[in-house]
RNA sequence: GGUCGCGUGGCCGAGUGGCUAGGCAGAGGUCUGCAAAACCUUUUACGGCGGUUCGAAUCCGUCCGCGACCUCCA
């Protein structure tokens, strides 16, 4: 492995050299999402930026097993909540069953994920398919005397555990603060401590989606399944988590705390959290209300957006903000990276016909070389893609013939490009809208007999046909040598 | 209230002790029948105040502003 991969761990609030626990294999597990309605944009940023995660590690040659879960038992809003969970409560609203609901909105995941062009996970198991394994893993915990039952729940007893293990060693909380800070919510009666939480509980006689159990019939806690799914197909501990910043606490340290407690093991040796998204400087949340739906960004269908945005330029957006920063979704900034992509995306396409001579005039070795180095910093998209468009100028110097490349040269830029735009950063190029073979032999003969016009100076049929092609969006540009066409977004 | 993070040029957004980030927009130029594209040049940015240092956007302190988590959320 030349290529040394540089990570900052949330764990240990440090940037660490990644070192898999079993190279060349890695195991990474990425907390999905809850299949109560439709992903917004910001849960995709979070996987999207994952697929990055995972593209490079494949690119750096590991043998990597992604497991992404997707959570389709409903969890209720709180412990203390006795009513209905969000599947259940959306599958009463639809009028269809709760099932339903999961297959509706995991498709529908699905389907979005695919727009973003981002790789499927190796594994993509279901909460409601792993039920006898967490039931066994509570009951671990129980054996290890870290949980408690009560009234047909278990409850995790987070200051016992605290007394020999470190509760807050991911989100930094302390255990009195904990205790002491926290808002009294009702019916919290049956646990211990109101930093206690649920490993499993008792299904009221409204609650729909049940199981059996030795407790009598109820359903998992909601932090379970991820201890529970990422051990078993990854093994403990595994390499590397990964889930969107406000997933840290509770979700992510009890986690941790249940596969300490329950398997003896730390669950994972890297943890990557990645920022939120926001809109007009806030979060976007479900709670909050001001989701914006993937499927309206693409179709300008919001409020919120000018226009559509092709699924590719929100990608590359997203792309040019570090993955741990907060990113602020506008208009302006969606416009910009547009125009971006679509300079990028050209210069990928002169590539494949650029004059190559006996000397280069840049180095590619040393393009690549900073490539790679930036990724290998804390996956640095923003400082690939600024040299990647440094590249750029290069390609459109020499195809300007001011500047030289040589054939061997040529070949890395190549390469270099196709593997990091196409396999790392996973773009693609957009489709044409309604090009077909037809309209391009149509356009070649206009554009030829508009180069007979120009020929015997004939400029006002020259330009009457070029603006005649503008008005139904087809710009013409008179490049060296010859002409290209394209449509107006 | 507790915990954590952030504030970079017109906008977006990297950088984390000295060396051009990059994109978009603006200005000037080259090229072109014109236009577009491309290329070159360009506007000398780092919230305020103090401190450490030969030197700070980068480290420390403090103040101001913004945000996240502490309850479900990527």
């Amino acid at each position: 492995m030349k290529n040394q991969l540089s990570i900052y761990n949330t764990l240990t609030k440090k940037k660490e050299v990644f070192e898999p626990v079993n190279p060349p294999f890695v195991g990474m597990y990425v907390c999905g999402p809850t299949v109560y309605n439709d992903v917004h944009i910001g849960n995709c940023r979070t996987f999207i930026s994952f697929d990055i995660v995972y593209r490079y590690l494949l690119y750096l040659g590991y043998k990597v097993r992604y497991v992404r879960n997707i959570t389709d038992a409903g969890h209720l809003e709180n412990d203390a909540d006795d009513g209905e969970d969000k599947i259940s409560k959306q599958a009463k609203l639809e009028n269809v069953e709760p099932m339903e609901i999961a297959a509706k909105y995991a498709n529908g995941f699905h389907n979005i994920m695919k727009q973003f062009n981002a790789l499927e996970p190796s594994i993509e198991p279901l909460a409601t398919g792993h039920i006898i394994e967490q039931i066994s893993m509570v009951q671990k915990i129980m054996d290890q005397g870290f949980a408690y039952e009560v009234n047909g729940s278990i409850y995790f007893d987070v200051q016992k555990y605290n007394e020999t293990n470190d509760y807050g060693i991911l989100s930094g909380r302390k255990i009195e603060d904990l205790l002491t800070g926290q808002r009294s919510l009702d019916g919290q009666d049956d646990k211990r401590n109101s930093c206690d939480f649920a490993l499993w509980k008792k299904a009221s006689d409204a609650h729909i989606m049940r199981w059996d159990s030795p407790w009598g019939e109820g359903f998992p806690g909601w932090h379970l399944e991820c201890s529970v799914m990422g051990s078993k197909y990854l093994g403990s501990p595994f390499d590397l988590h990964g889930g969107g910043m406000d997933l840290k606490f509770p979700h992510h340290e009890c986690e941790i705390a249940q596969s300490v407690a329950g398997v003896g093991e730390e669950l994972s040796k890297y943890w990557m959290h990645t920022n939120m998204l926001t809109i007009n400087g806030q979060r976007m949340g479900k709670s909050v209300g001001n989701s914006l739906l993937p499927e309206e960004l693409f179709n300008g269908d919001n409020q919120l957006m000018d226009r559509g945005y092709d699924p590719m330029v929100v990608r590359f957006f997203m792309m040019q903000t570090h993955y741990a920063s907060t990113l602020d979704f506008s208009n302006e900034a969606l416009q910009a990276a547009e125009k971006g992509f679509g300079k990028l995306m050209k210069g990928m396409q002169l590539l494949n016909s650029l004059p190559t001579s006996d000397a280069s005039s840049q180095s590619a070795e040393e393009l690549k070389a900073k490539c790679d180095a930036a990724m290998n910093d804390d996956i640095n998209t923003p400082g690939v893609i600024a040299n990647l468009f440094d590249g750029v100028r290069f390609i459109n110097s020499v195809n300007d013939g001011k500047a030289t490349i040589t054939k061997e040269d040529l070949e890395i830029l190549q390469k270099l490009y196709n593997d990091y735009v196409f396999d790392v950063l996973g773009l693609e190029t957009i489709e044409a809208e309604s090009s077909s073979d037809s309209m391009d032999d149509v356009l070649d003969i206009i554009i030829s007999i508009r180069q007979q016009a120009k020929e015997s100076k004939d400029y006002a049929t020259a330009d009457l046909i070029r603006d005649k092609l503008s008005a139904i969006n087809i710009s013409l540009k008179d490049e060296k040598g010859n002409v290209s066409w394209s449509y107006n977004e």
